[in-house]
DNA sequence: CCAATAATGTTCAACTATGAACAATAAAGT
DNA sequence: ACTTTATTGTTCATAGTTGAACATTATTGG
């Protein structure tokens, strides 16, 4: 199953190479289309990478104007993102291509199966989150 | 759910920490445990990673007395593997932990469900696997 | 007001995985 | 037998990701 995800990755990349973007840049563009304004640090928690990945990859796609860093009045070290014009439009070409790859991946999967998938997968995702944050500590017996 | 699977190799690492192994190592011990006797080119074609990445990390675990590479005496390009004793002990007590992590994760999901997740899944790879050796050549039609 | 603590973004060194180029061996075509 | 083509494993340069250390700015506590 890690495998599945691995292959759509590779095979997303691929159908993604003739707009000059990988997934992770999609990755952003798509949150970015969804959560314009937020900062690289809430960005970054999104995506489960580290904020240095942004710091490396933001720069980058900011210089091809698909997206714009403007900082934030109130609080100065934060940098709040924003599409482009061109940012959207391209967003858009790469959200129809990945949503192509996913149908036919799931074209013989009932409705439901997926929509129950989903949902357990979100559980594992907050299930895991949280036993990041508490590492070994029961706290209170012993 | 590209995010979970990312997120329980992270657990999983975490888990697997005090065994001083990764999950990468711990794939090809799986495989090893299975198919006893594959060629470093069978167990990257199964592993879905190049075989250079195989001559990274099989000399690093016969060092570490977990593989043995004995070469085939029929074709002496192939080197083929098999684990130790102490392998084989690893390899049990880590499934282990990795069975009872995919436990917890799927503890709340129906049977049923995840078996067909599975089928579903290991549909999507042999797909996937396919496409990639049929660029875009229909051959016949046009 | 000033010190201490925390949060954001950047830079850098380390690590992993990859694909291309290569040497050795095998298989196929002549 | 000999040349050509393919396959296996290795090496190396490259790209992507990470965590730690850092500078800058906010927040908290005295």
């Amino acid at each position: 199953m890690a495998r599945a995800c691995q292959l759509m990755q590779q095979s997303l990349a691929r159908a993604l190479a003739h707009l000059d973007i990988k997934p992770p840049h999609l990755d952003i563009l798509v949150n970015l289309f969804r959560f314009e304004g937020i900062s690289q640090q809430e960005l970054a928690r999104k995506l489960l990478v580290g904020r240095s990945n942004m710091s490396m990859l933001l720069p980058q796609m900011e210089k091809r104007e698909l997206i714009e860093r403007r900082g934030d009045k109130q609080d100065k070290r934060v940098l709040r993102l924003y599409l482009t014009e061109e940012g959207r439009r391209v967003t858009e070409e790469a959200m129809t291509i990945q949503t192509a790859l996913i149908d036919r991946m799931l074209s013989d999967a009932p409705i439901e199966e997926c929509q129950a998938i989903t949902v357990h997968m979100e559980r594992v995702v907050s299930l895991l989150l949280q036993e990041e944050r508490e590492p070994l500590e029961p706290a209170g017996d012993q």
